[in-house]
DNA sequence: GCACTTTGTGTCATTTTAACACTTTCAAAT
DNA sequence: ATTTGAAAGTGTTAAAATGACACAAAGTGC
């Protein structure tokens, strides 16, 4: 195999395949997403995070190379959502002067892979400049636009986000080590987007044995303190050993 | 709009995005895949249907495209899997003299995206010729090996349709219009790979109410003729609008 | 009419679900 | 020191869903 040339072909952006990662993080109260700004003719024109993929690189590293560049976390949860494909999915006139400043082939049909991704939102807190700022923690539910076709993908990950977190814990991953169950039972009824009854879900959570209770209380709150939780991994990998997939929410 | 310059890439393949298709079919007994095969040095290689898109093609039409293609059917479901891009993926020494003769830049970095599609097998059955054959329905518990990722992309395919059954009826595209309930209960054994109790699944889909008894029967069996059923598309409209994703299997 | 094959059906014990309200514990304010 | 506010934590009950299980009925082919 020629080496050298391979190692050309590393250094090349491939220009018709980009990566787009949703990042949701949560705030102890509502899901926000990660979104990268831009100042634009009539004000802020934001866009999630992404990149063109190089031409030896596997998909899932770019998009945790897209990821790193922007928060210096690395090993986070990163799940593909799919391709997007609509051969006009870049070309709004008001998306090209973006894309102009950001491409060097800015004409070039681009499929784009996207991700979901969930961090800790204290893992990663921007300055909250108001110079220079480029990248900003937005509610979900305050979004209502994005650049090209980012707010399909941005809809498509809330419903892959939804249905995974019906078959998998990975809820764990948007919360501390250590956290309440009123939190855990927040951060489910901000993804599944309806209530659930408080001991119902405390019942079912504690049942499946896949929180272990710390010794260990919160301190400071201005109300009875509640015990401490962490995720117990191996309690859910039997679990999931005897076949179990679902929450049942 | 550039309309001359849109027409001329419409004709043009895009070397580094390609369309696979993982095409069920069920016979009543178990479920089949329709691979494409290929004389090779030392016996026949399987692989998937798929090819490049277009330039100006969305993705879900190319693979329409691909679909159509093969077998003629339109109007066929067919959902996307997602995106397959190890960038060593297609460089399987075994597999480049069958590039070599379908692609004009064998060398190429190619990212596919995966869909699977259901079919009802009466509806394409390719001629069994020994010369020529290009098409076959194999059973998937026969398939021990593809070309190129491509048996990745079909395990990928059946634990997504494993997936997918359990929140929604995407089974009955695999049955023709009329169908008895034990072959609705075959079908969920053989997708769900696993037995489930007979008169529990009968008990389940009609108190669900999405099966329409039929004033008919079969005929010509060696045995007790079954009752026919259709599926209730409006019953499960209604079902979904109350929030129900969730068969319980 | 006998053999064979598949259909079709009901009960019961157990588990799971959904609905629902009040006391406890802390910090902060007075 | 007492009150206020805010969230934590806890149990029961009725209804529904689940899982386990066996035998008679209705055809065809011989």
């Amino acid at each position: 195999m020629r080496k050298e040339i391979k190692k050309n072909a590393g250094l090349e952006l491939n220009p018709n395949v980009s990566v787009d990662c949703v990042i949701f993080g949560f705030d102890f109260d509502k899901l926000n997403v990660l979104v990268i700004n831009r100042d634009v003719a009539n004000g802020v024109q934001w866009a999630l995070p992404g990149n063109l993929i190089y031409d030896d690189e596997h998909l899932d590293q770019a998009a945790n190379r897209v990821l790193a560049e922007l928060t210096g976390l690395q090993h986070i949860y990163l799940e593909q959502i799919g391709a997007f494909g609509d051969p006009q999915r870049i070309s709004k006139e008001s998306d090209r002067s973006w894309l102009q400043s950001i491409r060097a082939q800015p004409d070039a049909r681009v499929i784009t892979v996207a991700y979901f991704s969930l961090v800790k939102m204290e893992d990663y807190q921007p300055q909250a400049s108001s110079f220079a700022k480029s990248a900003e923690w937005i509610p979900i539910n305050e979004i209502k636009e994005l650049a090209f076709d980012h707010y399909e993908i941005l809809q498509a990950a809330k419903s892959r986000l939804k249905q995974m977190i019906k078959i998998r814990p990975i809820g764990f991953n948007l919360l501390p080590e250590k956290f309440t169950l009123s939190q855990l039972h927040k951060l489910y009824e901000s993804i599944l987007d309806k209530p659930l009854d408080k001991r119902n879900f405390r019942r079912k959570i504690q049942k499946l044995n896949i929180v272990m209770s710390l010794k260990e209380k919160q301190s400071g709150v201005p109300h009875k303190p509640s015990q401490l939780f962490m995720f117990d991994k191996d309690h859910y990998l039997r679990l999931m050993q005897n076949g179990f997939d679902n929450f049942g929410f």
